[in-house]
DNA sequence: GCATAATGCAATATATATGTTACATTTGAA
DNA sequence: TTCAAATGTAACATATATATTGCATTATGC
């Protein structure tokens, strides 16, 4: 689960514990979000939104996957 | 945690079942989702978005509440 | 070099998203 | 009306997102 967290928090100049202590979640629950081992839920990706300042489709959207379905 | 999910979906004439059965979840996960009852995954996010042919923005996307945070 | 901040990561615990089953209510077509 | 499809919802079980703690590694400035 690619995403953009780490590119986005690094353009507002954050720490991963200066953005978890933002969105009110830990440094940990930041990281493994960034190195697409977590599957975050929907207020969560909101409240990284809103702390650097983009929107979901600029920081979690990704084109489908070709499977046919 | 209100969403566009009922209206997307009718626009593209689906049932509850239906959407659910495309995305790999139960009819509940979505009636819940729907009625603002569920903070769903992003993952779950993006596959409905897939389903309905739209974006996270279009579909979840919510302006940040004014908490003066 | 050394010290400190930032990050990676593992083990275990907890909260909650989701599944399963079942039944009730609503809606719409015949 | 009646019947079936669609939807709401409750109780309990399971999977997994997230917390907690702790320690190791990697920058980066002094």
């Amino acid at each position: 689960m690619e995403n953009k967290v780490k590119i986005a928090r690094t353009q507002v100049n954050l720490t991963q514990q200066q953005l978890a202590d933002k969105v009110g979640v830990t440094r940990q629950t930041i990281s493994l979000i960034e190195k697409g081992k977590y599957n975050p839920t929907l207020k969560l990706c909101l409240d990284i939104c809103y702390a650097v300042n983009k929107t979901l489709d600029e920081v979690f959207w990704l084109e489908r996957e070709n499977d046919d379905k």
